[in-house]
DNA sequence: TTCAAGCACTTGAAGCGTCAACTTATTCCC
DNA sequence: GGGAATAAGTTGACGCTTCAAGTGCTTGAA
């Protein structure tokens, strides 16, 4: 538990010092930055994020208003894409080998390449596990059933 | 990363319905049932439990005012214990079986003893890296030179 | 003996996340 | 075509954590 508890607030505290973003704003981005046109509809982003999507929709617009990121609301008329802008694209650039060196000194340097392979192995089975499980707000809500009417 | 995102969060949100206490606060009140008098003082308690000694004085001020856990000030007079009461006991006697089953469920059912094995060996190893590392606040400062004077 | 420095907390404000409404838009299905 | 049901987001309030500042006890060096 240790482990647990002080590794993400280790890494989260260094990336908010030191690249003035929260770890879970900097997971938004990233995922945004590695779609064709930088950008995706909340729902999905949410769950490449591992965020509920309240909880996205508060940071997409914490990060609109330091302009890294804006809404388009497209086609669909129910659904938003955020899009990461040029400058939020640049924060982003920045803020990336400032993490990663962080998680390499903390994790992988501390680790054996077979350690390395059995954590990843160890949380592969748990990430398995937890599919479908873990509710995040009212993102993983399962589907009600369509009501089937009496027809008495 | 989502296993260190999800699983924390499962486990907190499944504490605090079931039991009505966050995982936090489970984690304080286990660390005070262990002692032989079911109290010990802030600063260490805040250590044992991986959290501030500020983010500590909050829940047990919450803790008090649910009559879990009440505060002692004993012969020094900057140390303030807290204790566990009999009601918090029973609370902790209660929710210890709701934890441990989901933790059960989330962690070990999927887990092989060589796959348990390895992953308390890579969470050692990573302890042992952020060890003195952490900042926790106040928490872990370190220590300030005594100001040697200047004795021109 | 005195007082500056340090220690062990405490407190209040600000930020982030969750939860429960609420708002629109869309899709079924008769 | 017209509702009802549902889906996608948004919003505001509340709770917890952090951060910075404050309080009061204690120590130790002169």
């Amino acid at each position: 538990m240790s482990t647990f508890t002080l590794l993400p607030a280790a890494l989260d505290s260094q990336l908010q010092r030191e690249a003035g973003m929260t770890h879970f704003e900097f997971g938004v981005m990233v995922v945004l930055s590695r779609q064709p046109d930088r950008s995706l509809q909340l729902k999905g982003l949410a769950v490449l994020a591992n965020g509920s999507l309240s909880r996205l929709s508060h940071v997409i617009s914490r990060l609109e208003g330091r302009g890294w990121v804006r809404r388009r609301t497209g086609t669909n008329g129910r659904a938003t894409r955020a899009e990461l802008t040029e400058e939020g694209y640049r924060k982003l650039m920045a803020a990336g080998p400032i993490h990663f060196r962080e998680v390499r000194r903390l994790v992988f340097d501390v680790l054996t390449p077979e350690e390395v392979k059995a954590l990843t192995q160890v949380t592969g089975r748990i990430n398995a596990g937890l599919h479908g499980e873990v509710s995040l707000g009212t993102l993983g809500r399962r589907p009600r059933h369509r009501s089937l009417r009496q027809s008495s």
